[in-house]
DNA sequence: CTGAAAGCGCTAACAT
DNA sequence: ATGTTAGCGCTTTCAG
């Protein structure tokens, strides 16, 4: 652990002999000291192999220029496009960015706050584990006064800023489009209703049941997390169902196309025994076969929505208070997983609306 | 921005009535002050709400208990896995983590890098951009004798520690396999040759294609980047040549799945037709259909190892010098893709040893 | 067991 | 255009 001493202003300002104002004011371009000062200063900093002290700074000014974002995972496409859509908003805008991720568990989401509350991140970004119950451990944030932003998987009880999509229309469509494939028995694979996304989306999955007569019962409902091992149990369970389901919802693109994979190996057809629909547009998506339908969600718009707001508020030019909720538009893709070939199912149905 | 005054150790101690030189040992539990204190400080400190201030902890100790890693990409199962691995034995050791990633370009990872090097990080992994020429990036690091650990992609020629899979064996592997399927004309789709692990691999393929007595010619060598165009282009690429190719060796799994959708579509029937071996052992591969054969490169141990040497390196425990190069087990997974039904074929050929 | 005090490297208000 | 100086909040000798 040979660190061999840093160099410091001190050093430069003996070396130049100047006083270390000039210096910390040369080092950053400040126009009030002279061309030649600042050059003769850089380029000993340079030859000197001076680093500025980031902890002398932030502990002198006050604030950190760093946000930070937590995530239940990494591994998904899904986030990788937020991260991407905050990261070029937040670099673009002289901030720095660190990256927690809680493995979907809400012991790590509190100890990653309560990690980014102690390195004083000027605001947080944070999309909640599965798990998580409670908002507590952000209240440090809330009572110091540094803006939190919700996204995706929110609470929507509280009165934080959240940038979601709309889950419930997105259920509805992804179920009515079954619908109107002439499915009459519709399973819905998804994770926790307590998570505010699967809950909205099963929301919707019911109103469409319902309001195009089609019957729901408890065991159409298959709720596991987002693991291989759930889609393959998602596709026993509908294996076992008698009469077997000729449509199904399921609320991860990844978890779907498992499933697929699972029933495709027991003898069903896709989509002409089970039509099936993901959610989130991953490219695993367009890579099995069939091809998944799907619903689009721009992750990189919502991380760019979400840091624009954010840095907007810290750079006091808007106020988050202002805004509760942000919806980030998103759309049903169709691909074959769900193309059954029945128009003339298709022509009875037409006198059905909105 | 309104931030109420943050509260410090000399708030807590004048509230106390006792030195902020007690209250600092007891906010760290030091056995030397006395229970009844202690439990006073932390009471009123839980109570203000005290945060200890990061700066002006690192700015007196000299040393962050951070370390950085760099990787070129978040968006790769195989990525998401070596931090796993990674997150795993630094949080175990108290060590914070700081992920940067580069998205595969040489300017960002220089960037990143002086960052990570501002922000003081005790020690650095890294794993290079597709387009990094030098290590120049680096220099601070080692000139500071901030220990860098470089791993999957990495500068073979200096003399960093670096931790590897054996890509040449891989590449070697995996085409023979094909050629004991009997392909006799073997594409070979890949990624920049300037790049350790896709050099390497390509001189597995050449050797063990060269071993086999079966023509190269520089046509079958296709090289493009990881994206979903690079696979449709490979796709296109060998559709072309005359004869078709038999087999193909690519070495990223999610090219590999657009590549042979791609030629699906066009008609081509693998493996019988073409047989195809990936790399990386992504998720994918046993999505698609066929299943894709591979190379399982155990991301997860790769970043424990990483992180445990560096970590073993900080703490005196060892000495990093004293390694250069960790190789860590990888091996092929057979599974459809390349499995011909021609057994005849393969009797004539057990001869072939090594 | 507790306290006093120096200093980590930097910024910014206030001089000059 | 440059210099002086007072902290930012904490850790850690050295003294009691």
């Amino acid at each position: 652990m040979s660190r061999q001493k840093e160099v410091t202003i001190y050093d430069l300002a003996r070396e130049l002999n100047i006083s270390i104002a000039t210096v910390s004011r040369g080092l950053k371009d400040d126009p009030v000291v002279s061309k030649k000062t600042k050059k003769r200063i850089f380029q000993l900093a340079e030859r000197m192999g001076y680093r500025y002290n980031h902890f002398a700074r932030n502990l002198r000014k006050q604030h950190t220029n760093t946000i930070g974002i937590i995530v239940h995972e990494l591994n998904s496409n899904f986030i990788t496009s937020v991260l991407s859509g905050v990261e070029r908003v937040t670099t673009d805008a002289g901030y720095d960015l660190i990256i927690a991720h809680s493995s979907e568990s809400a012991k790590k989401e509190a100890a990653n706050a309560k990690n980014l509350f102690h390195k004083r991140v000027d605001g947080l970004i944070a999309s909640l584990s599965f798990d998580t119950r409670d908002l507590e451990h952000f209240r440090p944030f809330i009572d110091r006064g540094v803006p939190v932003i919700f996204f995706d998987r929110v609470d929507e009880a509280g009165d934080n800023t959240i940038v979601v999509i709309d889950n419930y229309k997105c259920g509805y469509q992804a179920t009515e489009h079954l619908i109107h494939q002439g499915c009459k028995k519709i399973a819905h694979v998804t994770a926790s209703l307590n998570r505010n996304v699967y809950a909205q989306r099963y929301k919707g999955y019911r109103d469409a049941l319902f309001d195009n007569d089609i019957p729901f019962s408890e065991d159409l409902l298959i709720v596991r997390d987002l693991s291989e091992a759930a889609g393959i149990e998602a596709a026993m369970c509908m294996l076992k169902m008698k009469p077997l389901p000729d449509g199904a919802f399921i609320t991860n693109d990844f978890v779907a196309a498992v499933c697929m994979r699972t029933l495709k190996e027991n003898g069903i057809v896709i989509p002409d025994d089970i039509a099936v629909v993901g959610f989130n547009n991953d490219a695993v998506g367009k890579l099995i076969e069939p091809a998944l339908t799907t619903i689009n969600y721009p992750g990189r718009d919502m991380g760019e929505i979400v840091a624009r707001n954010l840095i907007n508020h810290l750079q006091g030019i808007s106020k988050l208070e202002q805004t509760k909720t942000i919806i980030v538009n998103s759309n049903l893709i169709v691909r074959k997983s769900s193309q059954k070939n029945n128009p003339g199912f298709l022509k009875q149905k037409s006198t059905r609306n909105k």
